[in-house]
DNA sequence: ACAGATAGCGTTAGCGCTAACGTGAACCGA
DNA sequence: TCGGTTCACGTTAGCGCTAACGCTATCTGT
């Protein structure tokens, strides 16, 4: 079934099929009708790959993601894909172990498959060889990686707002000693928002101590791995400050395990606003990232790219802002080693 | 750059190129060798839509999601994805509100796209306006409908077991007033977790008291709302299986805000075993899901359709077990109402 | 009444690939 | 030596679609 075979049963030519579907105003509406009669009947689909091949376009955009079990990026996808989806447009999806030959094989597969540009969503991973691989064939949108290029553009997210308001918020409750964990270390491209947080403190006149500032995972095991750290010190934080909500819940578990009380003991600050931060107890005060706007960004990224798949890309930004829930609250008094008030196991 | 151009330089055929890329043996190793020196050098890679055009064959399977924002999603995502992704194949993924209008294009998009399959993990929604849609163009494979037909397969979670070992294990903590809190009402295909509760609370001579048998939505949200119910109850449960990890959750926030502990006062059971519930507090005992195998069985279900994809389908099954952490314990002497032992916020 | 414009539709070529077929050379056994 | 195989490749014909162009009938202005 082509559209021969609808253009003979309506007795037009095949062209005129073609029109017909693709909304073209140079048919005349009772013939367009008749041809749309007989398209309803026998339920007729295009064979988007005789377009793609023709057209030279196939509407299809990748996505790649290093760890869709971050809840950050269902929350993304689901934005991202129902703005595609809204433009008519497919989204091939692929997530991907973070070592270079399982990336270029998707990466193969996805330019194989005619995709019109690719978002990368991985700041922990490598991306030359990716860069490499693509060969600037079509537009990559990265993210968080602040490099832009021919054929390549950045969303990245404006930490610095967001983490001066929580410097403040927390500088207001008379925090002083301000810990802070951030992502993953290794490969990762400048850790942008551990330079918001130096920045803040800066900014308000806060010492910056090295040793409050540790790294993580952007999961909670690295939460939880770095927060033990920093509650075996003899002068502990009084408050923290993660590079993503993940990594505070996981600094939530170890201080609750260890039978401090949050924020009694120890104010706790998240960072992107998953819908787990409203979830767990108590729900975390973090910098709210509008998800929504985000992938708004990359749809918008990548088809800025449409006239011109090789033209000079641009540097976007989404910003942030302080969400005041309950892991926030005044500073302890003495800043000693803290005693539990009770027990919790 | 086609396969001629790639022919030219290396001073053969398009169609000894089209072999060496296909790994075809009627190719001389030097000849192929030489070819593929050619392709190297010029980073060549072939155009997908002109082999599907010609071959018929995308090598690209649909997933569609209800609501990724669901932990469960995210987790079977990854599996599914992994395992097409060693098979060199694509997934075009889509979320979708329920509503049908929105499902349909979702639909159409993807047999534009020449999806060789769909999978639809929908049990929530109706699917005849689906199945008229897809009009038997191409497999489908449901998950948890058990129904299957002409290009039709389904892949079915057997709840019975593991209902069965988390009944008997609440039976042995001298559990008797045994609540269930399920899934979505309405347009849902028959609940089959919990026919397999009645089943298994029968199997061991509990009493199935409908009082204590409550809907959910598969979500946090509804295991809360349900569970506020049953603790208004004069004589409440000690005991709640849940349809869902998530809805456990919700049970075990709402006891948590009322001042009773888990499973000092009340044991839950999830099911899934999503990574969310060995990190909420207590741990979740829950029925494992083995998504790994949930997914194989998925893409083993769709590739069953290669030789033929108007043939009959299958129905597949996955098994569920008792997965025993800490939210479950013995249940308390006096069966009446409960009395908080402390108060916490 | 007539050249030119326009609307509405048909014809055609070709997007890049590969299955099927065709061909020439090397090889084989009797 | 020679008919038949086999191997290793080239040639060709589309897969279904649409941009570009071509054609005809009607309309417009003078």
């Amino acid at each position: 079934m082509d559209m021969r075979d609808i253009a003979k049963m309506a007795g037009v030519s095949s062209a005129t099929v073609s029109r017909v579907i693709n909304g073209s105003c140079a048919v005349r509406p009772e013939t367009a009708e008749r041809v749309q009669r007989v398209i309803d009947e026998f339920k007729f689909i295009p064979n988007g790959s005789a377009t793609t091949l023709k057209y030279g376009r196939s509407g299809t955009y990748g996505l790649i993601i290093p760890d869709i079990t971050n809840p950050f990026f269902p929350e993304f996808i689901q934005s991202f894909e129902g703005i595609l989806a809204d433009a008519n447009r497919n989204m091939l999806m692929a997530t991907t172990a973070s070592h270079a030959p399982s990336m270029q094989r998707t990466i193969y597969r996805m330019l194989v498959s005619q995709v019109e540009g690719i978002v990368l969503l991985a700041s922990e991973i490598e991306t030359e060889p990716i860069e490499a691989m693509m060969n600037n064939r079509v537009p990559l949108v990265t993210m968080d990686r602040r490099l832009v290029g021919k054929g390549l553009s950045d969303v990245s997210v404006d930490s610095n707002s967001g983490m001066r308001q929580a410097v403040e918020h927390l500088q207001g409750l008379k925090h002083r000693r301000i810990g802070y964990i951030g992502g993953s270390v290794g490969p990762t491209i400048s850790d942008h928002r551990r330079n918001s947080f130096v920045r803040a403190m800066q900014g308000y006149g806060l010492a910056v101590v090295e040793e409050l500032m540790r790294a993580g995972n952007y999961r909670i095991s690295g939460g939880e791995a770095a927060m033990a750290q920093l509650l075996d010190l003899r002068d502990r934080p009084t408050a923290i400050i993660a590079a993503n909500d993940l990594t505070a819940i996981g600094a939530l578990r170890v201080i609750h395990r260890q039978g401090l009380s949050v924020p009694g003991d120890i104010s706790i600050v998240g960072f992107d606003d998953i819908e787990l931060s409203d979830i767990v107890f108590p729900p975390l005060t973090t910098l709210h990232l509008a998800q929504h706007e985000l992938a708004k960004k990359f749809v918008g990224a990548l088809e800025a790219f449409a006239p011109d798949p090789h033209g000079m890309g641009k540097q976007y930004k989404v910003e942030t802002t302080l969400l005041v829930r309950s892991s926030t609250g005044p500073a302890r008094r003495r800043e000693r080693a803290t005693k539990p008030l009770r027990a919790v196991s």
